[in-house]
RNA sequence: AGACAGGUGGCCGAGUGGUCGAAGGCGCACGACUGGAACUCGUGUAGGUGUAACAGCCUCGAGGGUUCGAAUCCCUUCCUGUCUGCCA
């Protein structure tokens, strides 16, 4: 959740930000006197309590003084039912308040390209150059099917389209990437967590999944659990309404989960293949920061997964989300897109965002500065996306024949 | 899933209608004592909101109710423990 004081107190500056996000100006404006509304509603409502706490005291002090409570009681009875109208009014504030300031977006950096869409991100490096072929390299589904790799028909048979099996070597080549990428983040300080698969509502709420994008994810039928759509949702709701020491920080989490989405409003995008499931495995990096540290994490973060598409030598390229592309917890964000000769395109493997205090604020999670408790930093990113990178595996290192290479570094884990 | 017992501050633990945001202890911080330390003694030590700072308001698992007044009484719910059942 943005900071609702800072919206009050420089609002010119605030709307500006949040129109690069898409957020009308009258979205503003009514949230902006919502929040006056509820403060002004509230200081009624508190004074008012204020004084029937008062009133109350002297009960205590009259019986033991054996005085007569008739006319205190008459005087405070008066006051409760005073106190229903403002009662009402501030939880009439409050609700509406929070129903439209939990749908506003973070603001994006200062420094984060203005832009439409993600026609306009910039490419600000690439690495590795792409492999030139000397005939014409195959599509993964292609390729799964020469080699049995992908049971499509069977996946969908078992749940439904968007679902698939993995058989045989691409099984095992699923199962050697994710702990090729546990170890290898392990070994740049992240802890490593298996965390439950499912999460409940505030759990979603405090990472921004919730209220606003429900329809994008599985819930389960009578429980106040959904399945996770990212692990970003239990490695930084890890520390929800709690309160770290300033040693504890920055806190490096990482973690395997398969995510599941319903990839609602992407019908017809990437419907062949693997590219776009409703379940697929990856291997998540969260960071707890101390709010002056969190650039620096942030780089290492993107360097660290960067590093490994490089170790698997898959050709890639970094780039930098405009406003338009922003997430809606993000204040900044860069995508690593992976080479894939048969697409003959980059694509996105990785993402890795900075929300800044956004979902701190929303999931309580604070740090003690001193004698102050102050809102953390909360990052995340994937390294990497698994079954995008089995993809990329299969498209970079395919042979005339139709054969797969194991990339080197996997070796060992086949 | 069923039966019973519980959920109080960083931790332990007292508190069954008012003077309780909460005794006492542990821990921690600061100070005194010491060459230095331990011991001992003294002082302080929950969170949120709010304020220029106070004040005020909210919080004793959560939500609702009774009452002028609730940690304390009632209802619902979640969680933990023990036993039974079931299971990897």
């Amino acid at each position: 959740m943005i900071d609702l004081k800072y919206l009050q107190n420089n609002f010119e500056e605030a709307s500006v930000k949040l129109q690069k996000k898409g957020v009308d100006s009258q979205t503003l404006e009514k949230l902006k006197s919502l929040f006056a509304e509820l403060k002004a509603a509230n200081a009624a409502l508190e004074s008012a309590k204020a004084e029937q706490n008062s009133m109350s005291k002297l009960f205590g002090q009259y019986k033991r003084e054996g005085k007569d409570i008739a006319e205190l009681k008459a005087k405070v009875d008066a006051n409760k039912e005073a106190m229903v109208p403002l009662q009402e009014k501030a939880r009439q504030a409050e609700v509406a308040l929070y129903e439209i300031a939990l749908a506003i977006p973070n603001f994006p950096d200062d420094n984060v390209p203005v832009g439409e869409d993600e026609e306009e991100n910039v490419e600000l490096r690439r690495v590795l150059e792409p492999r030139s072929f000397d005939f014409e390299p195959l599509e993964h589904w292609a390729l799964a099917e020469k080699n049995g790799w992908i049971d499509f028909e069977r996946g969908v048979k078992l749940a439904k389209s968007r679902f698939s099996v993995l058989r045989g070597d691409a099984a095992r080549l699923e199962r050697a990437l994710i702990n090729f990428f546990l170890d290898t983040n392990r070994e740049k300080g992240f802890e490593e967590l298996c965390v439950p698969f499912m999460n409940n509502a505030a759990m979603l709420q405090g990472t921004g999944q919730l209220p606003k994008f429900e329809e994008d994810l599985f819930k389960i039928e009578d429980e106040d659990l959904y399945l996770i759509p990212t692990a970003e949702v239990p490695l930084t709701n890890m520390y929800h309404d709690e309160i770290l020491s300033a040693e504890q920080l920055p806190v490096l989490m990482t973690g395997y989960t398969p995510c599941f989405r319903k990839e609602a409003g992407s019908a017809g995008r990437d419907t062949r293949g693997m590219i776009r499931q409703h379940q697929f495995d990856k291997v998540e990096m969260v960071a707890i920061a101390h709010p002056e540290k969190s650039d620096e994490i942030f780089e290492m973060m993107v360097q660290n997964a960067s590093d490994i598409l490089t170790a698997l030598g898959l050709p890639h390229r970094v780039v930098e989300l405009c406003t338009g592309d922003l997430g809606f917890s993000a204040a900044r964000t860069i995508d690593l897109e992976v080479w894939l000769p048969g697409q003959n395109k980059y694509r996105e493997i990785s993402s890795i965002s900075n929300t800044r205090d956004f979902q701190a604020r929303r999931a309580k999670i604070r740090f003690k500065d001193g004698k102050k408790n102050r809102l953390v930093h909360t990052l995340n990113g994937s390294a990497l996306a698994v079954g995008r990178t089995l993809i990329a595996i299969m498209e970079n290192y395919q042979n005339e024949d139709g054969s797969i290479e194991i990339p080197e570094v996997l070796k060992k884990y086949m």
